[in-house]
DNA sequence: CTAGTGACTGTTT
DNA sequence: AAAACAGCCACTA
């Protein structure tokens, strides 16, 4: 059951990120089935309406920083905050340790 | 049709 | 460490 377009295959690796896990654009772009399309996935998820379906807050760019979209900054703290509930932490930088909190996707043999 | 832009990433200077 | 370059896709003017 392959998704038919790519935003529905974006919206579908999104959402089967754990909770409490994280990943990066690359990671979803990768397991969606497009390993260079990263900059689709954020496309795709500034397009998207906040309906409780997809866990948006759990994407973030590479080296677990959280990209800016607004200017003043008032997005990236509610990510954070909602991060935070789920238990993922940030360090000092403001980044998430993906050594602990990165979403791995489960190995499976050919 | 062309050109510009964007929740990006990886490699090279 | 920071900046520049290249790569890929969708939408808008």
């Amino acid at each position: 059951m392959a998704a038919r377009n790519p935003e529905e295959r974006i919206y579908r690796a999104v959402m089967r990120i754990p909770r409490g896990r994280v990943a990066t654009y690359g990671q979803i772009a990768r397991v969606a089935g497009m390993p260079r399309h990263h900059r689709q996935v954020g496309r795709a998820l500034g397009r998207l309406i906040d309906d409780g379906l997809v866990p948006w807050h759990r994407v973030l760019g590479a080296g677990g920083t959280i990209s800016t979209r607004s200017a003043d900054g008032s997005v990236e703290q509610l990510q954070r905050k909602l991060l935070e509930r789920e238990g993922v932490m940030f360090d000092a930088r403001g980044r998430v340790a993906l050594a602990r909190f990165q979403w791995k996707r489960a190995a499976k043999g050919p």
